[in-house]
DNA sequence: TTTTAAATATGACAGTTATCATATTTAATT
DNA sequence: AATTAAATATGATAACTGTCATATTTAAAA
């Protein structure tokens, strides 16, 4: 009765995704509930229906995990390769593209740095994404250089995004890619990141 | 008249000090003109006696360079060798006392998430410290590598302050501080960074 | 001690914020 | 077509924001 079946679910993950394109763009504070629930094709009413609260919504946003569903592609193409999966995600993760659409990009580029100012579980959320992602960049080398790796990433995103010199942004990038895949134990091949 | 010779500026001084404790805190947004000139021990009243707008104050904040001035007090304790000076730039960078203690540390590791939302002339600022940092760090080697090594030691410090987890947290700041150093090619010798 | 201009404080503004109570809309069921 | 409970919209609140006009305080100079 009233509305059909699924909508509200569908409304609800309306909201995250806005939530999360809007925040992964401009900061949690630099978007209200009310530009989010816009953002969703909504007003501010219905949101308390959904969430408790703003900060609830933000520790849903947080379960996004870019790389894990990169991977899930990559197997589907027949890429298998360990190896190779690690050239695809750090061949994305540093390109300009990345660098020029944070709402499609990594939480940690555009996130990390605020989130020692929130609440315990969000932070957790992100955690989770750092442990598992530079386990996963390290597990190869069995040498205890994942976290590093990642570090490089994270960094070089932010500097590049932050830079107003595209000439040094492509710079910071171009390095970065290099010295990551050096490494993690990687050469010189280049299988695409699908889309 | 009025106010001893050098009050205003002296004020103004104690104005950019707190502003950039607490920006390097809580970020741009997270500290109102209010809560500055509390910080600096005033009211907001007199702010814009001193300051055109809060961007304005921002922009000044940013001129903060921990390098140089590190750099100096190394100097004047008589160390004078550049990988000398490097090594502990890098370790007092990829420490955990930087680490706990953003409102003393430097800008990148709090603020180069968030410049891209901001003005042009609070970029630039930034981006010159990015510029002579990174120029500085790979200017040893001649191989291009300063910005990859600055984007992990700033990468390394969001994420080390990110991570809920103490051990986390500690491990990327040390596999950091071994893999900087391995970089821009560095072995193991260590002075300490001046007080 | 009085005067005075410079420096800071008080009070107020319009706009935004997270949140919620209440009203309205929706379409499956009757 | 009428009913109805679920889903969304409207309107409002108190707190906070950047900014500024006006009032008050300061201590050097008279």
């Amino acid at each position: 009765m009233g509305y059909p079946e699924g909508h509200k679910e569908r409304t609800r993950t309306r909201i995250v995704d806005a939530a999360r394109r809007l925040w992964k763009t401009k900061g949690y504070g630099g978007a209200s509930v009310d530009k989010v629930m816009e953002e969703a094709g909504l007003t501010r009413g219905g949101f308390y229906a959904h969430f408790k609260s703003k900060e609830d919504l933000f520790e849903e946003v947080l379960l996004e995990n870019k790389v894990r569903d990169g991977l899930e592609l990559l197997k589907e193409k027949g890429i298998t390769d360990t190896k190779a999966q690690m050239n695809a995600v750090i061949d994305w993760y540093l390109d300009e593209n990345h660098r020029d659409h944070p709402e499609e990009g990594c939480v940690l580029t555009t996130l990390s740095q605020e989130m020692s100012r929130h609440r315990v579980k969000p932070r957790q959320r992100l955690s989770a994404l750092v442990t598992r992602f530079g386990q996963w960049l390290g597990g190869e080398t069995k040498q205890d250089k994942g976290y590093a790796a990642l570090a490089m990433m994270v960094g070089a995103v932010s500097l590049a995004r932050a830079h107003e010199n595209p000439e040094v942004s492509a710079e910071i990038l171009k390095q970065a890619k290099k010295e990551v895949k050096q490494l993690i134990g990687l050469s010189g091949n280049n299988p695409t990141w699908p889309d």
